[in-house]
DNA sequence: ATGGTGGGGAGCCCA
């Protein structure tokens, strides 16, 4: 099972590259993040002829994720828990069947926290602990899961070309990275990291200022995997490719691929 | 130090 994450930075100005992207890459599932709109304003007939069904949480103008998938989906829920009054669409899960077995998978838009400190670092931060514990509840089910999407989180040095002008940023605070830490020491693994290494590849180069031609990029989209998941870990990606096309997301496709 | 580029959707907000 192929399982992809994908923040595309606005489905209607993405969907012919998303289209052409999963005709070459085939993904399983995709975890969609940034859809910016309303359920309704999701463009899903290009993708449906494609084979893929679609589940989206949409937002009017901001956030909103979906989960595109040719497999059999169950038991779909929308939102993190834990706070009630939080009105953005930043999460959703599904069951995925695949041919040996289910995965549970949440697609996932964690918030971007600039600038820091500030009320929206807060955010972050109380919305990590969110997931930190929705994460716990996950890992209980003693069964394969991902956590698939946009973290706005950049592990380590190692994960940015030019990590010394991040270190005030709310994308590598000290702060957030103990926060995303805190999780991994829960039991998930990192499955780019855990695949080959991750030194070096990036999946997001900003618009401004060259960063793609430069390939001044920083790794913040990724695959946290259950025990159960990681078990059954075969592959790892990142399409980096996709970045360099016409109006191209300021992110790119990462995945992994499960013998499920 | 500053400003540089995008998406959404109608004047800015967000990244």
């Amino acid at each position: 099972m192929k399982i992809a994450s994908f923040n595309i930075n606005g489905i209607k100005a993405r969907a012919g590259q998303l289209a052409e992207w999963l005709a070459e890459a085939r993904p399983d599932v995709v975890a969609l993040q940034e859809i910016k709109t309303v359920d309704e304003g999701f463009p899903a007939g290009p993708f449906e002829d494609l084979g893929y069904r679609v589940e989206t949480h949409g937002q009017k103008s901001y956030n909103g994720v979906a989960l595109l998938s040719r497999l059999p989906l169950d038991a779909i829920s929308r939102g993190l828990p834990g706070d009630d009054a939080d009105e953005q669409a930043r999460w959703i899960e599904a069951d995925v069947e695949g041919e040996k077995g289910v995965v549970r998978l949440a697609g996932l838009y964690l918030p971007n926290g600039n600038p820091a400190p500030g009320p929206k670092f807060d955010y972050k931060l109380a919305w990590m602990e969110r997931m930190r514990a929705r994460a716990a509840e996950l890992r209980a089910l003693e069964m394969p899961v991902v956590m698939a999407g946009d973290y706005n989180v950049i592990p380590t040095d190692d994960d940015a070309a030019r990590p010394e002008a991040w270190t005030e940023d709310a994308l590598a605070r000290p702060e957030s990275r103990a926060a995303f830490r805190r999780i991994l020491n829960d039991g998930w693994r990192d499955g780019l990291r855990e695949r080959d290494g991750s030194a070096g590849l990036y999946s997001f180069w900003d618009y401004q200022a060259g960063a793609w031609p430069r390939n001044n990029g920083i790794r913040i989209d990724h695959l946290l995997l259950s025990p159960q998941a990681a078990d059954r870990l075969t592959g790892a990606g990142i399409d980096r490719d996709q970045r360099g096309r016409d109006k191209p997301s300021d992110h790119v496709p990462v995945w992994v691929e499960l013998d499920l």
